[in-house]
DNA sequence: CTGGTATCGATTTTT
DNA sequence: TCGATACCAG
């Protein structure tokens, strides 16, 4: 058993203890995946057959991971092993089992958009009022509900949750509640937390299907388990019923998506259920230094909910934590702006060695202003991922409104867009239609002049269109049919014709779109290529798969909740101020403040080596100036470990950018503040600054620009290099609209820009 | 039905 | 501040 060598010996009894429930508690950076994977492949090298594991994730990308790794470990077996998120396996069972509980297996997947928007139809029909019933709050008690397991009548009949609602002024939340699972199931959709109540109700109600899958996943391992929500407990219970091979894996320390529904008593109680449960903490961690360690610590004992256990490091003690202080967020920007690009060159660091994290997403702003001043690159991670694109979301919505006629938010998405006369009212008639005669959106469209008075023509144009694609899918490649429906949807044309920067971009999202559908097609692993097989997932799909260039040397920007998982060399936490981190809307009860401060101890524990805690005391919200408090966070760190960094002086020779500098600067921007206006900084007109961000290349040479066309790679003495996205103006005055990796998009006159063609379009 | 301006409101978000 | 929705004129 030397493949097991490696492992400590907490790491290797966890491996090692295969049979009945076993929960492993996995400080922060103690190599809990590591022991996952291991104990998957000792699972294998043990007899187990690799078809009876199922190990489910909350990200595609831990699964993803984790299966590069056993596969690494095991070989080809590993891919027999079910592994995925939640969501993407039990859809998976949904499918084929649909037809046991009334929906047709190519039942549509909702995201939170769509969700969204049947609500707000939902709302106005009903006439509410907006501000009581706003979108968000509503989706917010519905998904609970529902990860409750929660069914519409059981919601309506609860004299407890009637109470609250009736004492919010929301009465009619569980009628809206009722009407929603009706739209959903009407149109032969589920959202994402149907995905496992449904998968309740088919393992409750079909014996035959729960004894099956039971017998079927001997083995059950949970990572993150802190994560799960009532819905998801009850699944793993009920698979695990009959062989009791269990294995859970988290952290209740880094429990941080309560919000969404999360039940961190999941954790707390498993004992419980499991009276001969096999306990293992894994306490050693190999990520941070023993200081950082020891103030993650220090901050995590002022929760009073959580499992014992005593994380260390046998790392060097390190650093201690520097808090800085600063004037304000632009200010606060600058501080950390600074310390890295000191850091780098004091210490022969990478960009990549440095994150930021913020607890809120508005907060990116002042520091990619600031990085963008001094020529650090960066990456915000976070926010848009490819398939919640409008384009993107446009052109599938075609493709889901295809394959299953009754998805209402397709064909509301789709049937004026591109532009074809078909307006709001005519689509308000359409769905009253529907809903009198008890038919789907589109069999009214079907035979418009049949239901609607006044039907234009373009109905049946349209109608004939989807009809066609029906046809086209059945008969050719998910690409030709994909190709075929951008095309003859007029999509491709309208962001053809759209030539802004915006424009060009959303038409190349779209030809990459494309160009994974080809991808698809040509797989030679599955047997089934149809569109209809590539859609089945897509809606389950996220940001990471897409990661292209994740080797880029940039500064990671991301909120703490996204950087859970991740580590870096430094890190910086920045806004550490009252009502802001703590957020304002947790300062009410003691399980959210508690909640916000195991936030802290996940953004703590990312750091490596070096620790740099930061806030301003004042900052801009909403476009107003407002004063702000140190975090009372900051107060329960034990003083021993932290280093107050107020007096700002460079540790030595910080080279030229000196703090003096920097507060003359501030002090001077300070005084406009009385004028918001002014406060942001002027454009960049520090050529030398810039001019060490990027190092022209030797033999540097301004070429003739007269014949520069779209999608050229050029140099930029100063800017770097970047592609032409656009050229507008005439002869002497063009103007091109370039981005540039480094510092992004800029315009420039050709007549004065120096740039060296590098070469033609691609 | 479409394209413009006014108004409101605003954490975090693995799926 | 920024973005999305709401409302109105053409």
């Amino acid at each position: 058993m030397d493949y097991l060598a490696g492992l400590n010996p907490e790491q290797k009894a966890a491996v090692e203890q295969i049979n009945g429930p076993v929960m492993i508690i996995a400080g922060a950076g103690s190599g809990k995946t590591r022991v996952i994977t291991f104990r998957v492949a000792h699972l294998i090298r043990k007899g187990v057959d690799s078809f009876n594991i199922l190990v489910l994730t909350f990200t595609n990308k831990a699964a993803k991971e984790m299966r590069e790794r056993i596969t690494q470990m095991v070989g080809p077996e590993a891919k027999n092993i079910w592994m995925g998120t939640f969501h993407s396996v039990f859809a998976k069972i949904l499918r084929v089992e649909a037809n046991k509980i009334g929906y047709p297996s190519n039942f549509t997947i909702y995201d939170t958009d769509d969700s969204k928007s049947v609500l707000r139809a939902i709302l106005k029909e009903m006439q509410l009022d907006d501000k009581l019933y706003s979108v968000n709050s509503v989706l917010n008690r519905i998904s609970a509900a529902k990860s409750s397991l929660l069914t519409p009548a059981e919601y309506q009949n609860n004299p407890q949750i009637q109470a609250d609602d009736d004492s919010s002024k929301r009465p009619l939340l569980g009628k809206i509640y009722e009407t929603y699972a009706q739209r959903c199931y009407r149109a032969g959709a589920m959202d994402f937390d149907d995905l496992l109540f449904k998968t309740n109700e088919l393992l409750r109600d079909h014996p035959d299907v729960r004894n099956k899958y039971q017998h079927k996943f001997k083995y059950i391992m949970v990572d993150e388990y802190q994560d799960t929500n009532h819905s998801q407990y009850k699944i793993v219970k009920t698979l695990a019923a009959v062989s009791e091979n269990l294995c859970v894996v988290g952290d209740d320390a880094q429990s941080i998506y309560a919000f969404r529904g999360a039940n961190i008593q999941n954790i707390l109680n498993f004992e419980k259920d499991y009276p001969d449960l096999k306990v293992f903490k894994l306490e050693q961690n190999y990520r941070s230094t023993q200081n950082i360690v020891n103030v993650a610590n220090s901050i995590i004992a002022n929760n009073k909910e959580q499992l014992k256990k005593h994380v260390f490091s046998e790392k060097e003690t390190g650093d201690k934590i520097k808090i800085m202080r600063a004037f304000s967020d632009n200010e606060e920007g600058k501080q950390v702006a600074d310390a890295i690009m000191f850091q780098r060159s004091t210490n022969g660091l990478n960009w990549h060695d440095f994150a930021i994290l913020y607890r809120t997403n508005a907060q990116s702003r002042s520091m990619e202003e600031a990085l963008r001043k001094n020529g650090i690159p960066y990456k915000i991670y976070g926010g848009l991922s490819f398939y919640q694109r409008k384009e993107i979301k446009d052109l599938i919505a075609y493709f889901r409104l295809t394959f299953n006629p009754s998805d209402e938010e397709a064909l509301k998405r789709v049937i004026n867009y591109p532009k074809r006369g078909i307006g709001d009212t005519t689509v308000d008639r359409i769905i009253v239609a529907a809903d009198k005669n008890g038919l789907t959106p589109f069999d009214v469209v079907l035979e418009a002049n049949r239901y609607i008075e006044k039907a234009p023509a373009s109905l049946n144009a349209f109608a004939t269109m989807i009809q066609s694609f029906q046809v086209i899918t059945k008969n050719q490649s998910a690409y030709e049919a994909a190709l075929h429906i951008a095309k003859h949807s007029g999509l491709l044309k309208d962001l053809y014709e759209d030539k802004s920067v915006e424009g060009l971009n959303r038409y190349e999202n779209i030809q990459e779109l494309l160009n994974g559908i080809k991808e698809f097609s040509e797989r030679e692993d599955i047997e089934e290529k149809g569109l209809d097989v590539f859609m089945q997932d897509i809606a389950l799909l996220t940001n990471d798969d897409k990661d292209k260039d994740k080797d880029a040397d940039t500064v990671s920007l991301m909120t703490i909740h996204s950087s859970k998982g991740l580590e870096f060399p430094h890190v910086h936490i920045v806004g550490l101020e009252e009502n802001l981190f703590p957020s304002q809307m947790s300062l009410n009860s003691r399980s959210d403040l508690e909640e916000e401060r195991r936030l802290f101890y996940v953004a703590i524990t990312r750091a490596e080596y070096k620790l740099t805690i930061s806030y301003a005391t004042s900052r801009f919200k909403f476009g107003t100036l407002i004063s702000c408090e140190p975090s009372r966070f900051i107060d329960e760190i034990d003083a021993k470990y932290l280093e107050l960094d107020f007096t700002a002086k460079p540790a030595s020779s910080a080279g030229s950018s000196s703090y003096e500098n920097e507060r003359t600067a501030w002090t001077r921007k300070n005084d406009t503040y009385s004028k918001p206006k002014a406060a942001t900084t002027p454009p960049v007109k520090t050529t030398s600054i810039l001019a060490k961000a990027h190092v022209p290349s030797p033999d540097f040479k301004p070429s003739d620009t007269s014949n520069l066309q779209v999608g050229m790679q050029v140099e930029h003495e100063r800017f770097g290099f970047g592609k032409v996205l656009t050229l507008e103006g005439n002869k002497p005055d063009i103007k091109a609209t370039i981005f540039f990796k480094e510092i992004g998009q800029k315009q420039l006159l050709l007549k004065f820009a120096k740039l060296s063609i590098i070469s033609g379009v691609e």
